[in-house]
DNA sequence: AAATCGCGCAACCGCAGATGT
DNA sequence: AACATCTGCGGTTGCGCGATT
């Protein structure tokens, strides 16, 4: 039943990844796609463990990625996720389609537990709708559908203090997550490195595994972990992957938050950005696995639970929540 | 100017679900 | 159907940096 570490304990780094290993993790990627992480460390000749691997790039070298200075608009919405969903960041996530689990887990942690315990009163801090401790982790989005109406009663507890939390509107993004639109969470790695598209040099042979070190070393340019992270939301970006998020402006922005260190570097966008024919697609890395109809509500969503004033005063928390349980447009 | 403290972030750890054999 | 492996997720920790004393 014990099950060995993933990774053991001899010969495998720890700590900070440098850019160079960034640079080897994404040329990699790049060629082969996300996926089969098992397979990385040993294909790339890093010295990391898989799961090290997938974390750093999920969490900071996927495209699409905005780090740093979440919006008023961001903060509610995960507030309001927050208080609906519980510490299920992933599924939060979903949300902020530019925002990881992590992210937003740390900005919670640091900044908005604290918030609201001092000023805004601890009841959101003790979010209602929790899952009961025999939950399953990976299942929320299925127990939500069946367990609607335990939720609709956690939320009515829950709204006494949190009195501007839109409670319908959550509920319906509970809903609308439920069937799957959550799950797209993870990064769509279903396996999705295994076909990749035999990417033919470009830009991405210029980076194999073997040239960064050496190429970080010796060019005149710095090479960064930002560097890394904005290079390849420009690639992305130029791949039309991205689409914005609809609620949260601004995704351009992203990886130049603050560091004006970083701007000195040139990569004169051929250095790894496979400008033309770029090998892989990465149209499913950045929060893919919602599809544009089911982004649809999140817009919706986001302008209805930062529409406070407009709208949610006018309803009686507790009459939505006794209007029918499943009757959701989406 | 130096030392201490607190904060924020990146990364690690372990568990559990999903998937493949 | 059972087992093994892989992947995803949430909690926690450690380090670096800035603020304060």
């Amino acid at each position: 039943m014990v099950r060995p570490p993933c990774c053991d304990k001899e010969g495998v780094k720890k700590g900070p990844w440098t850019p160079e290993e960034d640079l080897v993790l994404v040329s990699y990627i790049q060629e082969h796609g996300p996926g089969n992480w098992r397979a990385v460390p040993a294909r790339t000749g890093l010295m990391r463990c898989s799961k090290s691997c997938r974390l750093r790039w999920t969490n900071y070298l996927r495209p699409g990625i905005k780090r740093g200075n979440f919006t008023e608009q961001e903060e509610k919405l995960i507030i309001h996720l927050q208080a609906l969903l519980g510490n299920r960041w992933a599924a939060i996530a979903s949300y902020l389609p530019e925002r990881t689990d992590n992210d937003i887990k740390n900005y919670w942690n640091t900044h908005l537990k604290r918030k609201l315990q001092s000023g805004g009163g601890d009841g959101a801090a003790k979010p209602p709708a929790h899952r009961p401790p025999s939950s399953s982790k990976g299942q929320w989005e299925r127990r939500l559908q069946t367990d609607i109406n335990l939720a609709r009663r956690a939320l009515r507890e829950a709204l006494t203090p949190l009195d501007d939390l839109k409670p319908t509107q959550l509920q319906r993004d509970a809903a609308v997550d439920a069937p799957g639109a959550g799950v797209g969470v993870g990064v769509g790695v279903g396996d999705g490195g295994g076909d990749s598209p035999a990417s033919s040099s470009s830009g991405a042979s210029q980076c194999s595994p073997s040239a960064p070190t050496a190429a970080a070393a010796a060019g005149p340019f710095v090479l960064t972990t930002e560097n890394i992270s904005r290079m390849l939301d420009g690639w992305a970006g130029r791949k039309g992957a991205r689409g914005g998020s609809p609620g949260t402006p601004g995704g351009a922005e992203s990886a130049s938050t603050g560091s004006s260190d970083a701007s000195e570097v040139s990569y004169g966008g051929a250095a790894v950005a496979p400008a033309a024919g770029g090998p892989v697609v990465f149209e499913y890395e950045t929060k893919p696995a919602v599809p544009p109809s089911q982004q649809m509500p999140l817009s919706a969503i986001e302008s209805w639970l930062f529409d406070d004033d407009n709208h949610f005063h006018h309803v009686q928390s507790a009459s939505l929540l006794d209007a029918a349980p499943m009757d959701y447009p989406f």
